[in-house]
DNA sequence: TAGTGGTCTAGACCACGTT
DNA sequence: ACGTGGTCTAGACCACTAG
């Protein structure tokens, strides 16, 4: 019996329902808008993906449990689940079940990394340096693309990323002070995780998926300083809005690259 | 009936084939790899696209008529179709049919220009001028990208994107001169759709799919003159290779683009 | 009205992983 | 042996487009 009371599911075509009667008779509300039932239960399964019922790495129930739950076909599951695992936020494994998608776990740790090394072969192991973490009023460009109110509280990161001993990576973060309520830089130069992996951990935020904007640029005097270069030298600048689940934005991040072996990968569909 | 007759698929289970005997009694081949009806038919239908059974901008039969071709039913031709339509190979329009997908269409004429105005709206109309068009026996690295072998002929183009007055795209394109048999200097400027229009229309090569690298570079002298910028400008630096049906390469291009006006946008998943 | 893709069902069986 | 996801079928009906 699960915990939450999933609200009943509007079908398209015009089924007797008298058996079964639940003994609640409301006057049908005008339903504006009727969509698909696997896109239904797929908005389900999303609000409780959001609501945390199941966390990363965790199982979510079977098909078949599902399917009974929602008073659907097994198919018909299968179809919303489908959808999910093609956006990523669901993993199948045969045999064993399906698995709601985690930035903890090896396989996936360089999703959102997108610079390879120019010889070929894995994204080198990047070692990560906090250089800063401070609260402050959302400067207004923030405050717009994050949807929050003007002034309200956010957090700033800066940090290094570097591939052997090559300073390559200069990225300053905002994130909703909302959402992450307790985050310091004592914590995050504590923290031996990727970045998504513990924003996953300690404050349940999943970024899900990244719109980027991709610039080049002379280094400034900090930057060129930090990332060991010669001023003015190019640097690829990454202006990047992550989403969480229901496609709301919950970080900005602008990035400077150093692509002299290391190159940004995309594909092109 | 068709022009070309399928092979028979080959069933993952052990059905009883007996009944309709045609009178074949081939000795069992050792079937090394089975892989599900769905993924035989997509292949066989990938196969005859290749092939040109159906040019882009037409329809392939109906789903009915495929299943009843393939002799399987219409749920197992849909779950191929899907899979070609996810991979942007075919589109479907419910009520009309299935359609191959061409570069011919307004909608999806910017798909492979990944430039965006920085002030957001549409892809400004980009005009495009053809600077250099020549044949050439295959430098190594082309000859490698292309899987062409050392010294065969290729096609080279240096063409220049404008938006507006501001010349923004400088692009260096190798083909295969095989498969561009005729492609000259003087059809080039005479043309006036898309690049990739033009190859799908003129050369029936179809670009489904590119693999990019991006760097941050300094202008040199010969790119600032033609993009109007200073030299040592930092420039976006794109090194495309494109794929048609069956994964093979047939493309490579190499671009600068200035990115003051303009950005390369992407998505992360 | 006919033909196409889109949704949904119920049931059978296969493939994989665990017990 | 059992439970999970994966494949396949046959058939019903809905939604959209066009003649």
């Amino acid at each position: 019996m699960p915990a939450y009371r999933y609200p009943r599911l509007v079908l398209r075509h015009a089924h007797d329902e008298s058996s079964g009667g639940s003994g609640v008779a409301t006057a049908a509300p005008a339903q504006a808008a009727f969509s698909p039932l696997y896109r239904q239960i797929k908005t389900l399964l999303v609000q409780s993906l959001d609501r945390g019922e199941w966390k990363p790495g965790e199982a979510i129930p079977s098909e078949l449990e599902l399917a009974s739950r929602f008073q659907v076909s097994q198919g018909t599951v299968r179809k919303a689940i489908d959808e999910l695992a093609a956006e990523n936020m669901l993993v199948r494994r045969q045999g064993k079940g399906t698995f709601v998608s985690t930035h903890n776990e090896a396989r996936v740790r360089y999703r959102f990394l997108r610079l390879a090394p120019d010889e070929g072969g894995e994204p080198a192991p990047a070692s990560s340096r906090v250089l800063d973490c401070r609260r402050l009023r959302a400067p207004q460009e923030v405050a717009r693309v994050l949807d929050l109110r003007a002034g309200e509280s956010v957090v700033q990161i800066r940090r290094l990323l570097a591939f052997g001993d090559v300073p390559t990576v200069l990225d300053d973060i905002w994130l909703s002070g909302a959402l992450f309520r307790g985050l310091t830089l004592e914590r995050l130069v504590r923290n031996e995780l990727p970045l998504y992996a513990f924003f996953e951990t300690a404050f349940g935020v999943s970024m899900l998926r990244a719109d980027e904007k991709l610039r080049a640029v002379p280094a400034n005097p900090e930057a060129a300083a930090i990332l060991e270069v010669p001023e003015h030298t190019p640097l690829l600048h990454v202006d990047r809005l992550s989403y969480t689940y229901g496609g709301r934005p919950v970080e900005m991040r602008r990035g400077l690259y150093r692509t002299d072996r290391h190159h940004y990968r995309t594909s092109v569909n």
